[in-house]
DNA sequence: CGCGCGATTGTA
DNA sequence: ACAATCGCGCGT
């Protein structure tokens, strides 16, 4: 199966997030099927880590097709694969998975990089070269059956950017 | 340098 | 419905 490139990643965030579903992520011996996404953009944005360029933010301004894992609530790791032209913010949280071999749904982005062993040293790695971390082609039956607002955010909640594979 | 709070999760 | 837990971002 083919790797995602940089045409891919480079477009409009919610295009990207929509365009992952179904898609497998791999990670060193791990390959899953992306179930579940959602968008974050920049100034347009106000939920966004983007919405104010700060340094831990700045990686979303750059070229797409980097990692961008961030620490939250003291105790998980989030991750996100930057999109959009260089210069330009945005970055797709990878919220779900289905795993391959052990088959298991992981659900939830703080989970997903527990299991996986996902850490802030895998913050900046560029997914279009990486040896055994990128996002290659898929089962394209998973289509896109539902836009909701994003999960665990106040702001900007009129933003359906949330994508959600249907099931099978 | 101090302080509030968060793109979460498991438990009540 | 809420506590756990700590790094980031902003104000002083």
């Amino acid at each position: 199966m083919e790797r995602l490139s940089l045409s891919f990643f480079s477009r409009h965030t919610v295009e990207v997030a929509k365009g992952l579903i179904g898609k497998t992520l791999v990670f060193g011996k791990y390959q899953g099927i992306i179930w579940e996404t959602e968008a974050y953009r920049g100034l347009d944005d106000e939920a966004s880590h983007a919405f104010r360029k700060t340094p831990r933010s700045s990686i979303m301004f750059g070229r797409a097709g980097m990692s961008y894992v961030y620490f939250i609530y003291g105790k998980y790791h989030c991750l996100n694969i930057v999109s959009e032209q260089d210069g330009e913010p945005g970055a797709v949280l990878i919220r779900g998975i289905k795993l391959i071999k052990p088959s298991l749904l992981l659900n939830g982005p703080g989970k997903l990089c527990q299991t996986l062993g996902i850490t802030k040293l895998h913050n900046g790695l560029d997914l279009l070269s990486h040896e055994d971390f990128y996002v290659m082609e898929g089962q394209e039956n998973a289509s896109v059956y539902q836009a909701t607002p994003r999960i665990g955010i106040r702001k900007a909640v009129d933003k359906h950017w949330r994508f959600v594979a249907a099931l099978s």
